[in-house]
DNA sequence: AAACTTTGTAACCGTTTTGAAATACTATGA
DNA sequence: TCATAGTATTTCAAAACGGTTACAAAGTTT
């Protein structure tokens, strides 16, 4: 099975000349000239690295990365640009980019960064989980909200996220520094109690009655939903 | 628990400046000027990332890491180097390197290329621990509790720890100072005596009624599982 | 700009866990 | 049988832990 590689970039020779070197590479490669279709692909396939312009005509990628981000969608994304201002760099990467390649670029390096945010996101096969059933629990992720008994709730980014990682790892016992890591992407400037309060908001949102136990304690070690 | 950094460089003014401010965003830092050390290190502690300069005295970082990722050592490297000359960078890269940072750089960036290398590494999905079965006992050790008979018996960390230990050297005896060093990592500040604590409240737990005889006391030496 | 929401942090509290010390028990050998 | 060393049991206090609440900073909406 070919790894594939989504492209956005608006202009159509650095396209070709990406999809031409990468399929040559033996990957399979979707281009777009903007991102208006994006998402509905990366919900419907899966999608293993974006390579994106930073300077698209819709968005700026960086920002476009944040949102993904910001909807727990991590498939890896190596920024393009033309710019190569210190200050642009870092603001790819702090906005979640995974590499930062500025123009003209050489396309054997872009090549091997390439590889090596494939090697590294691995057999990563994570799919985005947007609709789950769990329970009587409807999980519509991507509206953020889920539906419990004809009740709508609307939940916040952080607790889509939240519920979206337990439920996902649904039957394992998630530790802190885990949901960390998945939910707030940071382990060292986020203090681990944080979890606490932010479980026990996610649980009084879902439960106000505390009749079901959508998600359980382990003492000593973490949380799970079963 | 912080994450673990090691920095290999033999110019100790870098290796300063990235000390100083890799602690400052909350990182553990080990620093080294030559490779001596570093497989011994890699193999008593648990390293997140590595930071290795290209030019280092005794070896050329890169093979340094090619070395490594022939030994299946995956930690995450990210090279620095003086040179900026593609094929250093492409030649990095291609043994294994997870990215290439150029000297002079920017030390927020390197910063966010560090973030950035560390998020996309840390994301596996939780792995499960394997359970044990021992005789009509059930040991799940995610979730920190035994199944005995249908019944659901919650254990706590160090019950945990304890009994799987005990089984997992199931025929041997165990005595106090190896279950100290292997529960308790510490062989040192701890009476001995504690061990039979923590044995009879595990006893206890498991074996209200005294039915079963799991856990064997063999006077003068220690415990064990048959 | 004002009102509101989201979210991280710290403080507080009750509970559970755990180490240590004191006491009771048991096996073993003289 | 007795003495003794090793082990079990009980008790207590400290530490660890999770839930809860209040608050402030940052971000959103109106």
């Amino acid at each position: 099975m070919k790894q594939q590689i989504l492209i956005v970039d608006d202009d159509n020779d650095i396209l070709e000349l990406l999809e031409y070197n990468l399929c040559a590479e033996g990957y399979d490669v979707l281009g777009f000239l903007s991102t208006k279709h994006v998402r509905t692909v990366l919900s419907e396939e899966h999608i293993d690295l974006i390579i994106m312009d930073r300077n698209l005509p819709d968005i700026e990628g960086s920002y476009y990365v944040e949102m993904l981000r910001s909807k727990n969608i991590n498939t890896p994304v190596i920024l393009l640009s033309a710019k190569d201002s210190r200050d642009d760099i870092k603001e790819g990467l702090m906005k979640g980019a995974d590499d930062y390649v500025t123009k003209p670029f050489d396309i054997e390096e872009l090549i091997l960064r390439v590889k090596a945010v494939l090697r590294r996101s691995g057999t990563e096969s994570k799919e985005v989980v947007e609709n789950i059933e769990y329970q009587d629990m409807k999980l519509d992720l991507n509206m953020h909200r889920v539906i419990i008994d004809e009740y709508e709730i609307s939940l916040t980014n952080l607790e889509t996220a939240l519920l979206q990682t337990l439920v996902a790892n649904k039957g394992k016992v998630l530790d802190r520094d885990f949901l960390l890591k998945a939910v707030w992407k940071d382990t060292v400037n986020i203090h681990p109690k944080t979890v606490n309060v932010a479980i026990k908001r996610l649980k009084e949102k879902i439960d106000p009655f505390k009749e079901k136990e959508y998600i359980k304690t382990i003492r000593g070690v973490g949380y799970l939903v079963a």
